[in-house]
DNA sequence: AAAATTAGTTCGTAAGCTTTACTAACAAAC
DNA sequence: GTTTGTTAGTAAAGCTTACGAACTAATTTT
């Protein structure tokens, strides 16, 4: 541990106090920090010259002393590219401001390609949103399905066709800029922590397609030994069979839950309380699934995310009951499960997240 | 982020290089460590001041240059105390030298204590130990059964009549060396991390009079939300209903293979076969309790605590095909599962741990 | 015997943070 | 209007920590 770590821990510290309680003076950040006023002012002023942080003039309010000079992020030094590979059939990209707004889009559709053309893909969405950013690039995040490891090199991603596909590199060399590749539950989790006022040991489900999900551990994305930390779309699930899944065995969460397994089996449904029937029961297996997770972990929290109309409602009540039947409420008479407030926007969300966070420890 | 934290950080890493790697010179230290040979020589010179470091002589081996004055840890220059309250009727206490070896050891019965009575047997038990440790305390290590939070408070232990118990506070002021209290099975996990060269994706579940687990994610104990990470005694298992248990709840995981209940079980088989098949229901549920939290963390170890007999052998056999059966082999193809090699002192040896890792940053 | 190699120390320097003391700018009270 | 007290920010000096260069020391290789 040099020095210079310490620095840029500090910086990262004077950053985070900004991005989280926005315009404030040297020193409220000195108080908020522990660090002394000199050493805030002297590390405002190293990240003044980089342009990462402005002054926005005096405080208006009146009370006794001088009046403080307000500091804030200079939201318009940068702007960051995310990526969403999680789609079916379409790839998903935007423009985000420093507050992980959308500034601008861009969809290509993935028409069934894989390997290297998938990749081709990849980078051709990238170029028209590098086009679109209308301010310097702090880098560019990405959300793939699959499993990714910590060098961003994505070791299985069947939809697409990867397997060692060292998307990271492949995108750094191609485009200069900080590059940060991720699974996409991952990135889901990022946003919810960062934009959705999530707490900190959470489990995000994500449900489309497949079923698969990224953990929050005291703030901290979990990777796992393998790096597939949260793909628990084949878990068995229950001890009374189930229908057969792609992966060969019975009964995966998968195959209670997946988007077009729901879907057939509501479309085979004539009632409403057919359909409701079915949805309740897809809730519950989620729920027996997650019981062990959620005691074993003590998770605070669950997030939901998906179709809407699928998951708000009888899915979603049938969960939380089934958890809170099968845990013990000592310990977890807190326990909230929700849909994401973030939308189909998440996992971009989350990528623009990895960069603020991997670049300037902002989060 | 103060110099003062570097320079206690760089401390630890010298210290855990000796105490990892055995013997050695100053640079080697400096190149594991990559700090430079002047800045590990002060260091080693503040170390060897508090006599937490010592020369050993010099390096043997014939090859170029100035021989090197080898160095070690002081081995003889602290001993621990470690408790484990976990025990049904006895509470257990050992001194323990810094390579975690038992030097001494002392039971004392609980009697069926109960609150302040308990806590004064808790302290009557380390001060029989104090005596008889032959070298200066390093400091006290406790694993209690039930939550407890990172202050040492005892926030609920049924055995032993606890609630919001401050154990960590009221030893420190009676005993006057620092004191770590933590829960038993998360204190087994570390001894299991030490000393039993476990990987660092692992969880491990104590079977006993209760059934409690421990996890240790990427080197780190998790704790939870409300501290109850871990206690996974009270999940239901199955979707066929079970036994009714003491919270109320029916087929929590200790009606299947808490050891009073097992013990029971096999008592009223009357051949081998019948005691096999009783063995193997038994850990088929440990395995389906535990598929969803290995597939969820990707974990990488499971270890088992409890008596050998019931454990080693169909039960452990059972919970492993159980896993594999319900779980993605490509993500978990090197899933272990085995008995610790601590026996029944891992959770004195795990509070030994604690304090070696809390007050010298090694372990 | 000379050259090469490795260990460890001494000395001076750079970086980073703190303490102390200051100026600037304001509000409140007399 | 002056005094008193408070708050913001800066300047200077000093401490801690780590580093690099240059040195001594001890041993093997040539």
């Amino acid at each position: 541990m040099l020095p210079e770590h310490a620095r840029g821990h500090n910086r990262s510290l004077v950053l985070q106090t900004l991005y989280r309680a926005g315009t404030q003076s040297r020193a409220d950040i000195a108080r908020e920090t522990g660090l002394t006023r000199v050493t805030v002012s002297d590390l405002v002023a190293e990240l003044m010259l980089e342009g990462l942080v402005i002054e926005t003039g005096q405080r208006e309010d009146a009370r006794p002393g001088k009046p403080a000079t307000l500091l804030d992020l200079n939201r318009l030094a940068f702007q960051i590219i995310g990526v969403d590979l999680s789609g079916h059939a379409l790839l998903r990209g935007a423009v985000l401001d420093f507050d992980g707004r959308i500034v601008d889009r861009v969809d290509l559709a993935l028409a069934r390609s894989t390997g290297n053309d998938a990749t081709d893909k990849v980078i051709a969405l990238i170029e028209q949103l590098v086009v679109k950013a209308t301010l310097p690039l702090l880098g560019i995040g990405v959300g793939s399905p699959g499993v990714v490891d910590l060098g961003g090199v994505v070791l299985s991603a069947p939809n697409l066709g990867w397997s060692d596909e060292p998307l990271q590199d492949t995108l750094h060399a191609r485009f200069g800029v900080p590059v940060l590749v991720m699974n996409d539950a991952n990135a889901a989790v990022l946003a919810e922590h960062s934009f959705g006022d999530a707490q900190s040991d959470m489990i995000l489900i994500k449900i489309g397609h497949g079923v698969g999900g990224g953990l929050l551990l005291d703030g901290m994305p979990l990777y796992g030994s393998r790096f597939a930390a949260g793909e628990i779309g084949h878990v068995v699930v229950g001890t009374d069979g189930g229908a057969e899944c792609a992966c060969g065995k019975h009964g995966c969460l998968e195959t209670w839950l997946a988007v077009p397994r729901l879907e057939a089996a509501l479309a085979s449904a004539s009632t409403d309380a057919e359909k409701e029937t079915i949805l309740r029961e897809a809730g519950q297996r989620l729920g027996i699934a997650l019981a062990p997770v959620v005691g074993a972990l003590n998770l605070a929290e669950i997030i939901l995310s998906g179709p809407t109309e699928l998951l708000d409602g009888p899915f979603e009540e049938a969960t939380i009951e089934t958890l809170r039947r099968r845990t013990m409420a000592e310990f977890h008479g807190d326990l909230v499960l929700r849909m994401t407030t973030l939308g189909e926007d998440i996992v971009m969300r989350g990528a623009a997240v990895m960069v603020l966070s991997g670049q300037l420890g902002v989060s």
